[in-house]
Parts: C-alpha cells; sequence; structure tokens
DNA sequence: ACCTGAACACCGTTCAAGT
DNA sequence: ACCTGAACACCGTTCAAGT
C-alpha cells in the first residue's frame, strides 16, 4: 500500500522551509525559550493554529531545527584538518558561535525517528576518523567534547578557569 | 543596617522544608516535566499561590533543588576509594539512579547566587584530588564525566554503544 | 502568620468556519 | 489549499481578601 509519500510526512513544501528559516532566526538571535509556535508564526505575518497545516506539532519543528544543527556542525568539522586539535577547536568554536542552536540539538533526545538516518552519522564522522576508528575511544572524545562545551555554555566553570588549558589536556591525552 | 536575617532570604522554616521534599519526590518520580508549582502544591494539599509565601519564585525552588543534588552526589563521592576508576562509577551510578535530578543540578545554569557556597566545592573535591590537584585536568575530567553522562541520559548513543568501554578509554588514559 | 479564589499574561493544540 | 478566531487545558505569578 505505497502511497508515494515519504514514509515520515516529512513534505518539504516552500511553507515548510520558511517555517525553519524562521525558527533558525529566532532561536539564533532571542534563545531557546523564545521558540514558541506563536512567535514564529507572528514572524511569518499569520497566526499559531496555521502553522498546524505545515507541521504535526512542534516537536516536528525541533527535531527540524536538530537536523539543521548536525548538519551544520558536520560542516564545520569536515572544513578543518583530521587531527584532534583541530577538530576539538572547530567542535568549541561552532558550539560556542551557535549556542541555542547547540543546546537545542544535544541538550533533549534526539528525535531519530524524525530525522534523516545520514546527517547524525555525518557529523560523528570527523570524530571517529580522528580517533583512528576506535569507537570507544570515539564516543569518549565526543562526549568530553561535549561536557567541556555544555559546562561552558551554562557557565559552570568559573571565571578564573582557563578552558583553552582544559582542552588542551584531552587533545594531548589523545593526539 | 544588620537585620540578622540571611543575605539571601533563604530562612528554613519547617515548611519550606517540606516544599523541598515534596519537589524532590516529584522530579524523582516523574521527571522534571512534572515539577509545577501547582503540582508541588497539591501534593502538600494546598494552592499554587500559597507557596509564594515560603519562596520567593519557582527559581528559588529549583536552586534549592540544585542544592540538594550537588550535596547527595558529594557524599556519593565521598564514600568511595579516591582513585578515578571508583570516582568515574560513582559519579556514573549517582546520576543513573537520579537522572531528573541531575538534569536539574547539571543541565541549566547554576544559580550561584541562591546556593550555599560550599556545596559547589565540596562535589568537585574528589574529583579535583583524583586528578592529583591539577586544575586544568579536573575540569577535562568532570567534563568527560559529564557528557557521557549527559549523552547516555538523553539516548544519544546507538542501543548497541558499549558505554563500560568507552568510560574505560577515559580512566585508563588518567590514571 | 498562613492560605484562598479570581485574575493576568502566557503556553501548545484543536476545530469549525471562512476564502 | 491555506488561514482564521474562539476555545481548551495548561503554565508562573500577583493580589485583595479571608482565618
Amino acid at each position: 500500500m505505497s502511497t508515494g509519500l515519504p514514509a515520515t510526512g516529512t513534505r518539504r513544501t516552500a511553507r515548510r522551509k520558511e517555517i525553519l528559516t524562521a525558527a533558525i532566526g529566532i532561536v539564533s538571535a532571542e534563545g531557546c525559550d523564545a521558540l514558541t509556535m506563536r512567535r514564529v508564526a507572528e514572524e511569518l505575518g499569520m497566526r499559531a493554529p496555521s502553522l498546524y497545516k505545515h507541521l504535526r506539532d512542534k516537536d516536528e519543528l525541533i527535531a527540524a531545527l536538530q537536523e539543521h544543527a548536525l548538519t551544520s556542525v558536520a560542516v564545520a568539522l569536515e572544513s578543518v584538518p583530521g587531527d584532534l586539535a583541530s577538530i576539538a577547536a572547530a567542535y568549541r568554536s561552532w558550539a560556542l558561535a551557535n549556542p541555542a542552536l547547540y543546546e537545542l540539538a544535544s541538550g533533549r533526545p534526539l528525535a531519530r525517528d524524525r530525522i534523516d538516518a545520514d546527517v547524525e552519522a555525518r557529523a560523528a564522522a570527523p570524530i571517529v576518523a580522528a580517533a583512528s576508528g576506535d569507537e570507544d575511544k570515539a564516543r569518549m572524545l565526543w562526549a568530553a567534547a561535549h561536557g567541556l562545551v555544555d559546562l561552558e555554555l551554562h557557565g559552570r566553570f568559573p571565571p578564573e578557569a582557563d578552558l583553552d588549558a582544559a582542552w588542551a589536556v584531552l587533545v594531548r591525552a589523545f593526539s
């Protein structure tokens, strides 16, 4: 009983793309909390209920933002040399430049069923490569980078902490 | 102009303690999202507005939960041998046993002005000790442990991932 | 001193109705 | 095919009023 439609119901209409773009703008400029359906609708000159003709619910919007973020980090990591120091620096730079998107993409479960399966692997690939294909090592490196970024973004380190030095400890141990 | 009251306004009345206990119970049993002022009030047989006679706002309740969580991890880390492997295992165990409290205490900025200054240092001390006093190393170890736990709690690792092995990579590199 | 109901400005979401 | 207003069940919070 094939319908010819994608199983996810993720039709790619022009309006849907506009909604996504507006959402990215709001999150980037005003943070995660500013992402409300009413605020997104306002940005497009319409009312919140109208969004539900293009999206099933807010979670679908968030899933789309997660997919966007993952693709964006992947591009960033692919654009630097493959050594651990470069990958680590690029990871941190991307997160500090896109704090709200980073939080959205990492601070909650990944909506795997609503996201293109490839983007997750694509974002992970440079890290796995930097770990010479050792998956356990790659997971540890990813977690360490995520932890450093997450704590920095949440202001959890004391102001006098030398975060470059903390990153250097990680890079030196695994290079 | 001393008033004889603590500067924070953190009076320790009996009712306040009951509210905290109720909040801990709700968060532990039903998760972070279940923590609403109305739900807490219901648990104590009263209405939400009454809570504001004992707490300035919801953030003060969350700060109290963060303080509780930090003290609780500190106790857990102090109760095992001081080597990195033991500390790491205790950190992970505590987080997996208290996922919602962990999220509350780590997934948002610490309300430092509303929390007893000592508890943060107390929770950090065992990790600093395991890093032989090297603060950069300690911050990296804390971040790595936090990252591993955070990603595990959010279901970000694939189901077949061997997380014991990932933790072992960290412990082996820094022991 | 402690608690209440009513109210306000918000949420996400549904639905009948309009073009 | 697309958008709307009204409505519903929620939030955190304020405030005048009750005991």
